[in-house]
RNA sequence: GUGGCUAUGGUGUAGAGGCAACACAGCGGGUUGUGGUCCCGUUAUCAUGGGUUCGAUUCCCAUUAGCCACCCCA
């Protein structure tokens, strides 16, 4: 608790235990001493303060209005997930699951998971809830903190923020650019000018030819790769084919390309989604390196950039999807088509914070409410209610003595009238109001005092 | 997970082996009850632990955290 430091603090001398006077025996906790490390948030983690929070309601009332606009209905799954769903759902294999999951054994003896992606928690739901009985598409969104056990970096914690919408139960190409519409449309409504990329990684079994078709190519140019690429080769070899190593591009060129190993069914349904994208104009690349770091994906996938400069540029993928047909059978329900994408909230947001520095004030008042004395300081309390009950924007510092200060405080909130009670208006009954860009004032009948202040502010009064 | 760089008040910075400086913000005040300017005062376990030294915030080591590249992704 902060309060106010009416005497002089004691000189500080050498040494901690002179910081603050000893806490009570009583307690339990021994206060942090000389020596301890200082408590601060764990690794990885951070706070949203309060400076942070215009940017956070700006892309969370966005994402809700697109969900409104979609007709997507909110959902909001368990943060903590059996850690089977995540093995099943995004992939055993994948380093989401394999070294970045925060998992453990309960006291129950259940291995559970923080998850590191909603799609899986989004999906167990439906098939849980039998939702295949709801009219098809069954269209759900959500937006909450995920977890990855990753070395942190800028734009990389350990718990971030995604606001994913999800689309079950339509296999259609259409659903697939509408999700890249309203993605874009959520970006292009907070101020960003995004770029997408987008690809297609055909059905199981295209991209599974494909993988072997690469496999052996690179096979033949073993010698030619880095020892990075060498593992590539054996763990994910889609993930070749954007490896940063500068003879990589080369290879490359001569590698067999996924385009022509796509399924005719997956060639046809990614050039539909093409021409809606066309249609509406939404600025993509096609990329045929793109590959996504979950097992689920089928068909479709892409992932949205700032801007069209900056995609090289680490950690600057702002969000992606793609379709994932297989994963709801996946996850034992019947064989169910279904797609969505997911937004980073924490990228976003620096994004954001760098359009526009300086978000409007949110302590900003119409009126303060300044009082002298005890009598003031008590009539002051009761009359502030009275305000805020009448939904008048008004602010006080009862905490404060001098008048000085609370005119202080008034100017810096932006008050537009300063109330002042001091014990000569209890005794009279009154109050004085200053308008604070004159500096004229006047005094008013303190009963009046909210429908005065209504009349001053233009506000209606019945 | 691998390699590297960094760590000084609330914020941004300066500094040097011997009293830690500046700006902004904060708090208090400038004679009794009036703001925006001005003036004064005040606000630092120099990340943590250890070592070297008469003396370390400064040099060395470890720890922790942040950042950068890789990895990966949002």
């Amino acid at each position: 608790m902060s309060s106010k430091q009416s005497q002089p603090m004691q000189k500080r001398s050498s040494g901690f235990s002179a910081h603050k006077p000893a806490l009570p025996e009583l307690l339990t906790n021994p206060p942090l001493r000389k020596g301890m490390h200082p408590i601060q948030v764990v690794r990885g983690m951070r706070d949203l303060l309060p400076s942070d929070q215009p940017y956070w309601k700006q892309m969370e009332d966005m994402a809700e209005r697109m969900a409104m606009d979609y007709g997507y209905a909110r959902i909001d799954t368990p943060l903590i997930e059996d850690y089977s769903l995540f093995i099943r759902g995004v992939g055993k294999v994948t380093d989401i699951v394999e070294k970045e999951m925060f998992h453990w054994e309960t006291p129950g003896g259940e291995h559970v998971g923080l998850r590191p992606e909603s799609t899986a928690s989004v999906a167990r739901a439906y098939v849980q809830h039998g939702m295949l009985n709801l009219p098809q598409p069954v269209k759900l969104w959500n937006i909450g903190p995920m977890f990855r056990y990753d070395r942190p970096q800028a734009g990389r914690f350990r718990q971030f923020y995604q606001a994913s919408f999800e689309c079950i139960g339509e296999a259609d190409p259409i659903v697939d650019a509408q999700l890249i519409i309203v993605s874009w449309n959520l970006l292009k409504g907070l101020g960003l000018d995004p770029t997408v990329k987008v690809n297609s990684l055909g059905n199981p079994e295209s991209r599974l030819n494909y993988k072997n078709a690469l496999v052996s190519y690179f096979r033949g140019k073993r010698s030619q790769l880095s020892e990075e690429d060498k593992k590539r080769l054996v763990k994910n070899p889609l993930r070749l084919l954007d490896s940063k190593e500068p003879n990589m591009q080369e290879l490359k060129a001569e590698a067999p390309q996924m385009v022509d190993w796509l399924d005719e069914e997956s060639k046809a349904h990614f050039m539909r989604v093409l021409e809606y994208l066309d249609e509406v104009g939404v600025p993509y690349q096609l990329d045929p390196y793109l590959v996504r770091g979950l097992d689920y994906y089928t068909k479709t996938v892409f992932e949205w950039f700032a801007n069209s400069n900056d995609q090289e540029l680490a950690q600057s993928a702002l969000g992606g999807g793609g379709r994932y047909d297989l994963l709801i059978e996946l996850l034992g329900g019947r064989p169910t088509p279904g797609a969505g994408f997911s937004l980073g909230l924490d990228r976003i947001a620096s994004r954001l914070k760098e359009l526009n520095p300086t978000p409007p004030a949110k302590d900003e008042v119409d009126i303060f409410l300044a009082q002298l004395g005890e009598m003031g300081r008590k009539k002051a309390l009761g009359l502030f209610e009275e305000f805020r009950t009448a939904g008048l924007l008004v602010g006080e510092a009862f905490a404060k003595s001098s008048l000085k200060a609370q005119m202080e405080i008034a100017n810096r909130r932006k008050a537009k009238w300063t109330i002042v009670i001091g014990q000569k208006e209890v005794l009279d009954g009154t109050a004085i109001v200053r308008d604070m860009d004159s500096g004229t004032q006047e005094i008013i009948d303190a009963k009046k005092a909210v429908h005065e202040m209504k009349k001053k502010l233009g506000l209606h009064t019945q």
